[in-house]
DNA sequence: CTCCATAGTTCATTTTATGAAACTATTGCA
DNA sequence: TGCAATAGTTTCATAAAATGAACTATGGAG
């Protein structure tokens, strides 16, 4: 069960996960391997710039890893640690809410209590 | 499993834990129900301005109710909605990841692939 | 009809995130 | 030597989000 302990504990995850093209870009990752080309295209309209900047916060927490090959035209490949595979239950337990929930975008039904 | 098909389907949960306070406000209301000071107390140094913006939010997105009891001094109290509880999965999931693999921040170990 | 307590709102400002455009780096081959 | 292809970086402008301080609203007790 959650209780107070979680709210202060999850905060290095919310750190990893912050920024506008993080998950989009991490499930990228987890369909497959990528070339930064290739996440660049599949994210249109991503800048290069934001591209960079959420690779190299991943890489640095660990979630995934950058290999460069040499050869002609030199390419670089991303995918996941095993740290960013565990990630996968987080995207599964979205994807079911989405699922379930997300059909009917209900709007906020105002309750006043008379005592 | 996840597929392609998650990335777009996933956007309108992402509208939805979107912004910095969110994941903990939700966090303390699957705690228990609780008043607006009381929230405010508790996310110190959340602005009054920010925890409205989310309440607001999270409401018209029908994760949360308000309640507001007349009575003096007047009050008010937010809870999950069903729908609000149904994500529960989530946090539980990145709580576990948090458990498993948070312990060291592991600095990203850099690949060269020779050819 | 004023005061207290709760629950907000308003608005100016600061901070942070995102974006676009142009530029750099690396490599091998022609 | 210079070009083509990949993978970035840099700089600057813009947009979005968060903050802080002060103010408003409500309602009953006294």
């Amino acid at each position: 069960m959650l209780d107070r302990s979680c709210i202060e504990a999850i905060d290095p995850l919310l750190e990893i996960l912050d920024g506008k093209w993080t998950l989009p870009l991490l499930l990228e990752l987890f369909v497959g391997t990528k070339r930064f080309g290739e996440l660049r295209r599949r994210l249109d309209p991503i800048s290069p710039k934001t591209l960079t900047d959420r690779l190299r916060l991943l890489e640095e927490k660990g979630i995934i890893t950058r290999t460069q090959y040499s050869g002609v035209p030199l390419h670089v490949e991303y995918e996941p640690t095993e740290r960013g595979w565990n990630l996968q239950p987080i995207f599964a337990a979205m994807w079911a809410w989405v699922q379930e929930n997300s059909l009917s975008d209900k709007h906020g039904t105002e309750k006043i209590a008379l005592t």
